[in-house]
DNA sequence: ATGAAAGCGCTAACAT
DNA sequence: ATGTTAGCGCTTTCAT
């Protein structure tokens, strides 16, 4: 029978690497947190006996002092489909929009060693868990993803005076930390190009006219339009899912059959609404043009490619990300929102 | 100048509470904890200093004395799309299945009070640094959702002893906890009602083949059609994504013309195709009949509305949470594995 | 049933 | 440059 040479099942702690190195837990702390001032033939050493000890600090305990946390949440409201059903849908999920926001904040908080954690809150009484959990301290700091213009988690997050940015300024004075490209100009762009195609019977599929981002391209589409004289646009409003797109389609197609101009606010929903198009017989972009939102992987999957206007949602995930972290180390002292510039990427639908 | 009334900004500890309630830090801990030794009246008594508090338990102190951290990781083990790609294209969170499994997880983790942690892992340096994570117990277990058939983290989690359920078994003999649906069933319901409406030229559209779904989707279809003679089958390997399903679509048509039967193994790849068939003057279900896989939000956005398999997600993954939490207060000792029977949910397109 | 006290693993003064 | 020490807020024996 072999002597029981396997370590304890217990984990390394900075006292057992410290009687390794043969030096005090102090010193192990300093180099593992990187402090300067320790002599270089010491922090190897301690750097060995960490290896040879398989030492990964523990975060509680680190936590317990530090007040830090280590971690983030990415909050995710919405209102919840249907009450009935038990289960939450999580819209936005499905959205290519929401890969791409994770994969922009994780490309600057996993260097960072900084954890996301994801948190829903699609009613009152998670809503008030939430922040309960928030508040005491249980994160770092919060990036919120709304998609209601009465959503108070803003006004809450700030009352609660916590680290947070936002995707998308709030749809009420707040002075919380946002990050956006601006819907404005980016619904311009789309009826600009439109004109300029010489169209014209417009139409739009909206996003939702309780969400921030549905009213201000609608907005901003119809301005950019009465711009150039033309006040008679049609409109149906979708939910920015891939169905509620192919909806909003065919009710527009029934009020206008003449359109030959159609800029939908989102991708995904253009995604949905061509092969209704198509199958009503209308050739894109031939019979009509079609100006898409976002600049997704759904404009690549349409057929024809569609022309869209882009937002960098990764870039702007990776700021969003960068500015809570400043936040963060700054003692909760806002950091200025930034506002980017979003592009027209033409391609075959208009 | 009114009197400072304010509480201080440091939040309330079970000694603040101990002390308004008149009782000691350890009652108060116990009437936290539930514990059943506990005075009713005083009970009460504590209730209310907690209240007047305002006082939630910090997680990093109970964490280091329990050595529970009261969150699980999801852990989401893809391929990176393309090296160049800087950014995590993150193929998974486009899919609505990703939205059904954080939604049945979060529907037994939430009301537990345990968080969700999500994690990437998508070369091997993510994956090591996942592992030296999780290994150090920063959460109390882990789901993971993995697309790869080589996936080394299923062998890896086993070792490292670490409370951990699978979406779906892996690939090579693993004793870790798995709940999945019976892919091999699924796949046969789909090829039984193809062949059942009589159809004749027999195609698919698979999964990617490094994937265990895709790989066994695949299997089921074919063996299930030689079952019946059938012996002929196109196939066409597709990424699981919209795009992807329409490439594919292509190629098969490409390939057989004459094909009169198709099955999808997945539902956003099937929303992918259909337009594809439309466009190439094929009628569905008339000219071909089409089933697909998962019956996901993905399957009602069809035109028309997709016949397909449906996997029970919210469901599976509730059920994942539960095994993992069963697991986490059994000190680790496995669960058994559970497999849901998937059913045909018969629409319009077969 | 309740309280006293130890200690989880770490960082940060402070002292040297 | 390094070590000593005092907690961070909580749970949990162990007494009572």
């Amino acid at each position: 029978m072999p002597a029981d040479v396997s370590p304890p099942a217990r984990p390394a702690t900075l006292e057992d690497v410290a009687a390794v190195a043969g030096v005090s837990r102090a010193t192990v702390s300093r180099v593992i947190n990187g402090a300067t001032t320790v002599d270089p033939a010491l922090r190897e050493v301690v750097r060995e006996a960490v290896a040879a000890t398989g030492y990964v600090p523990n975060r509680a305990a680190r936590s317990l002092v530090t007040r830090r946390t280590d971690s983030v949440a990415l909050v995710v409201s919405e209102r919840r489909h249907s009450p009935s059903d038990g289960s939450f849908a999580g819209r936005i999920f499905s959205d290519p929009y929401f890969g791409r926001v994770v994969s922009g904040l994780l490309d600057v908080l996993r260097p960072a060693g900084i954890q996301l954690v994801l948190m829903l809150a699609d009613d009152e009484e998670s809503r008030g868990q939430l922040l309960s959990y928030l508040r005491q301290g249980h994160v770092d700091g919060v990036v919120l993803l709304t998609s209601l213009a009465d959503d108070p988690l803003p006004r809450l997050l700030d009352e609660a005076r916590l680290p947070a940015v936002l995707a998308g300024r709030a749809p009420y004075p707040n002075p919380l930390t946002y990050v956006e490209a601006d819907q404005l100009t980016g619904a311009r762009l789309a009826a600009d190009h439109l004109v300029s195609l010489g169209r014209r019977s417009f139409a739009t599929v909206a996003g939702p006219q309780d969400s921030p981002a549905g009213q201000v391209r609608l907005a901003g589409f119809v301005d950019a339009l009465a711009a150039h004289g033309i006040t008679d646009v049609a409109c149906a409003e979708g939910d920015f899912t891939h169905a509620g797109g192919a909806l909003a389609m065919k009710r527009l197609l029934g009020d206008r059959p003449e359109l030959d101009a159609v800029f939908i606010a989102s991708d995904l929903m253009a995604l949905g609404a061509m092969p209704v198009l198509l199958r009503a017989g209308r050739d894109v972009p031939t019979d009509v043009a079609v100006v898409g939102f976002d600049d997704s992987s759904a404009a690549l999957a349409c057929d024809p490619p569609l022309t869209t206007v882009r937002q960098p949602v990764e870039e702007m995930a990776a700021e969003m990300a960068r500015l809570l972290l400043r936040q963060i180390g700054a003692a909760g002292s806002p950091a200025p929102s930034v506002v980017f510039r979003p592009s027209l990427v033409v391609r075959d639908s208009a």
